[in-house]
Order: structure tokens, then C-alpha cells, then sequence
DNA sequence: CACCGTAGGCGTACAGGGTACGCCTACCAG
DNA sequence: CTGGTAGGCGTACCCTGTACGCCTACGGTG
């Protein structure tokens, strides 16, 4: 068995991760990554099959990097806090690699990243007494709130409140009166209020 | 100023929408887009700057039809079945067209469709007694909810419960327990459950 | 130590894609 | 009838992803 493979798919992630980080979602080419690593562009096809397996590369990596390790009761103690922690660190996580978010969150993947924070969260929600249909659905809610957050930070809000609070003009407040009253309430709530105050709405949800 | 138009913005986003739900997003190309109005491919760029713009044209328009009047007090008595009205509208019509999710979810956009539904949400939580930073973490938290929960209906639940419930491989079960006992669980759950389900607690939690 | 089969590595080439550019042509004012 | 204006589009270019086939390094065998 002649020749080891000289490419780990480690370093094949996060050389693409360089390049996303550094040229954003749009620089993410076959030839920029087999440049990064010095390699050429066909050699990239030895560790992937393809290019959207590489993006899965990708996405695996920063995924990875959340703590999935159940929060210890040190850092919090209700079953609240500790499913707050498990959020903001998905939220936190993803946030550093901007570029990739259209990627994690449009890819169908089956992530096994995803999977262990599932477990966590599952195991957090059986410790409060949730169980069934009930803890199902209240992981769904989590993780879809969570993604649907991520998505609005960083792909510019569309419900239009940054924009807003920036050019309240007339005609838009006179057309969206309750929108350009939130727009001046919103200006007073941080990017990090709003998704833990979003995350307190379904915990709430959740308590009897 | 001789020569009008030959064709219209409604015309151009109707054809590629034609074109997204036949081909899917893959077959979204401006080649296609031409063709299906029997049009020289040069020519939509007479309408659109871009491929970009093509592609908000379709969000826009699949948006469009998001039915934002007011729910009657007919049809939902109560603040928080108008609000699951609302956020089961959103939810329906996008996903009347399946292959856009990326598309909507991913695009940077500052749609007015999404604008007018906001104001809806906002007026109707002005109802309920709702106001301020409240208010605008309720309608954040609604719209990031809906999102993230129209896309992993859409694009293969990456909490793995669906294809957890019909393989649940043993190896599997033995690392993630608690994933492969909600995946039991999950099979009694419907995709519309599961959606409303998340709104109520979100609702829940706005109930003092 | 020579050799050769095997499997990794990559250069070339091609089929799409977006779009810049410039000519052609239909229309309307005079 | 005619000239100018602005829509319409064919051509051509560059940039993707990737199929294909040669080249090369290695390690077991004689």
C-alpha cells in the first residue's frame, strides 16, 4: 500500500475555513482552497468527493467546536440557566464564523455535532420533568428559535428594526406605525437581550 | 420615448418562481429564466441588475402571498390564536413553494412583505397588552422561531429525529439515548403539532 | 538490490454559469 | 418621412466544478 494520503481532513476543513473567513461565503472555491493548501486544485478530490462535501467539511468543523458538555451545576444550577448556556453557546459558536451561516443553517446536514447538543439539551429537559411529545417538541422550538436568531443577527434583520431604528423616514412610519414605534423601542436591546429574552419566552413556555 | 417594455417585474418573478418549483434551485439560471419567457438571456438583465435581484424578485413574490390582513375576530377570538394564525400563514405559504427556503431564509433581504406582517404581529401584540422592549423581543422572537422552524421542516430535521425514528440503528441509541427515546416519541408528533406546539410555548411565555 | 504493480497526485480540458459590450431595431416626435 | 432614442439581444469572456488519464512514489517480491 504504497504513498500515505499527505492531507488530513482536518486540514482540508480549516483551510476552508481560512478561505471562507477571509474571502467570505463567495470565495469558497476548489482553486482557493487547494491554493491555501498549497495542493492542486484536482487534488482536493483525493479527501472529498465533491465540493458540496467539502462545505459539509466545513460546516462539521464549526459545529464541532460547540461544547456539547453538560453544563456543570457550578456554572448553573436550574435546568433554565443550564439550557440557556446550551443556546447561547450554539448562538456564541456559530457567530464567529459569520460567513458560514448561510451554509450550517441551508445545508441538509445530518450533523453529528447537532446530535450531541441535542443530547445534552434532551438530557437537560428530562432532568426538569419534561418527557414525550412535551420534551420533542421543546427541543424542536429550541433549536429552531436558536437557528432562526442566528439567521436574523447576521443576515441583516428582516423584521426591518436595526434599519429602521437607523432611517425612521416618514413615509415608513406613517405606512408602519407599530414598526417604527418598535424600531425606537428596539434601539434599547442588545443583540444579546433579545436572544436570551427569546430563549426566557420558550423556557416560560416550558414551566408549568 | 419609443419602445415600452415588452415585460414586466410580476412577469419575470412568476417565471422564475415557475422555473424554481419545476427544476428546483439548482435550475435557477438566468439561461432558464429566459427561456421560459421565451426571451434572449441578455434580456432579463433590461429588468434585473443581477442575478441577485432575480433571486429577491422571488422571494418577494413568494412573500407576497402571505396573507397579512388582520385575522378576523371571527376567525381567532383571542390574541394568541390571531398570533398562531399569523405565524401558521407565514409558515404555510412558504412552504406552498419548497425549493425557495434557502432562498428566503439565506437572502439578505429587507422585504416588505415581512414588513407588513410584522406590523400585523406588532398590532396584534399592542392588543394584548404587549409594549416596549417586550414587544419587540415578542415579534423578534415570533419571526426567528418560524424561520428556523420552516427550515428543519424543510431541509431534513438536523435534530435527526426523523431519520433517528425510522433507523434507529443500535449504535446510535447506545451513544445518544435520549435522541433515539425522543425519536420514539417523535413518530406521534405531526409536522403541524410540532409547529404549533413551538408557538405555544413562545405564546405561553408571553402570558403573564 | 532491482523491479514492478499499485494507488496517490495532478495537469489538461470541457461543460456549464454570470454578465460586459456593442450592434440592431422598433418606435415616436417633429 | 425621418432622425434620434432606448429597448433587445448575440457574442464572447472569465470563472466555476469536475471527468479523465498520465505520472510518480512507494513497498513487497525475486
Amino acid at each position: 500500500m504504497p504513498r500515505r494520503p499527505s492531507l488530513t481532513h482536518l486540514q482540508l476543513a480549516s483551510a476552508a475555513l481560512d478561505v471562507v473567513d477571509r474571502d467570505g461565503l463567495a470565495g469558497l472555491t476548489m482553486r482557493a482552497v487547494a491554493a491555501q493548501l498549497g495542493v492542486s486544485t484536482m487534488g482536493l478530490y483525493r479527501y472529498v468527493q465533491d465540493r458540496d462535501e467539502l462545505e459539509e467539511l466545513v460546516v462539521e468543523t464549526v459545529l464541532g467546536e460547540i461544547d456539547t458538555d453538560p453544563p456543570g451545576p457550578g456554572d448553573a444550577a436550574s435546568w433554565r440557566e443550564q439550557l440557556t448556556v446550551m443556546a447561547r453557546r450554539l448562538r456564541d459558536t456559530v457567530g464567529t464564523h459569520p460567513s458560514t451561516v448561510p451554509l450550517a443553517l441551508t445545508r441538509r446536514y445530518r450533523s453529528t455535532a447537532i446530535m450531541r447538543w441535542s443530547e445534552t439539551v434532551l438530557a437537560i429537559l428530562a432532568g426538569a420533568g419534561i418527557d414525550g411529545e412535551r420534551r420533542v417538541i421543546a427541543l424542536r422550538s429550541l433549536l429552531a428559535y436558536a437557528i432562526g436568531a442566528i439567521q436574523l443577527e447576521h443576515l441583516g434583520g428582516p423584521s426591518g428594526l436595526d434599519a429602521l431604528a437607523t432611517v425612521p423616514s416618514s413615509a415608513v412610519s406613517s405606512e408602519f406605525p407599530f414598526l417604527a414605534d418598535s424600531a425606537a423601542a428596539a434601539a434599547g436591546v442588545t443583540r444579546d437581550d433579545e436572544f436570551v429574552g427569546g430563549v426566557a419566552l420558550l423556557l416560560d413556555g416550558l414551566t408549568p
